[in-house]
DNA sequence: TCCTTATATTAGAATTATCGAACATTCTAA
DNA sequence: TTAGAATGTTCGATAATTCTAATATAAGGA
């Protein structure tokens, strides 16, 4: 596989972890599963909302659903998600220390 | 600062990187400043693309500039943020072999 | 100063992302 | 099989992102 098509998929993993709820809901499901309830209950956010993130989250391949009944529950399809977002976590707090402007928009 | 702020900042830091061109300059920057001619030369870029990218780059707090004369020389502002796309990377190859969907868009 | 090279900025069009609202689906129990 | 709870989907408005083209700025040399 060509270079130019590994960076376009890892933007596209970069961009979804580009979002605040998104990103909660990854650090919500760091030790373990949770039903949609679970995580609603948890967010400041609508069911609908959350289900259409974590849709783009299934569909990269982020989280994976078990259903169970009439709960679905999801996971991190891979504990490496964790340590990527705590390594980019860790870079922003640096930043912050070092008093960079990082303000978003 | 409350969490929701924070996710705001790491969101933002995961937009950045949410470009294949931006991707494809840190890698670039893996080992070590280059200036803007010589990452114009590296890609497929216009020059004033490419200055917009770093940019954004430089406003998040990913890459310093070092003006050298008529020149400017990038340089990744925290080796975790390699480390970091790294990890992202390993995620994706491994979430390719494992035929998961990942397609861009 | 004037010219040239290197880099940055702006404007505008096209694409894409986000969210609320409304609606659809799935499953279980009664 | 109907009701209700849990989850998912679609639509449309708004906002953000990306690129090209044109222009601007900065630095050094003749």
């Amino acid at each position: 596989m060509a270079d130019r098509q590994l960076y376009e998929l890892h933007a596209s993993i970069c961009q979804t972890l580009a979002n605040p709820k998104r990103l909660e809901v990854i650090d919500l499901l760091r030790d373990g599963e949770k039903s949609v309830t679970e995580i609603v209950e948890a967010m400041e956010i609508s069911q609908a909302n959350l289900s259409q993130h974590l849709t783009v989250m299934r569909q990269k391949g982020i989280v994976v659903p078990r259903r169970e009944g009439v709960n679905v529950y999801y996971r991190l399809s891979n504990p490496k998600i964790i340590k990527a977002c705590d390594l980019m976590r860790q870079v922003l707090l640096e930043h912050l220390q070092a008093g960079v402007e990082l303000a978003r928009g």
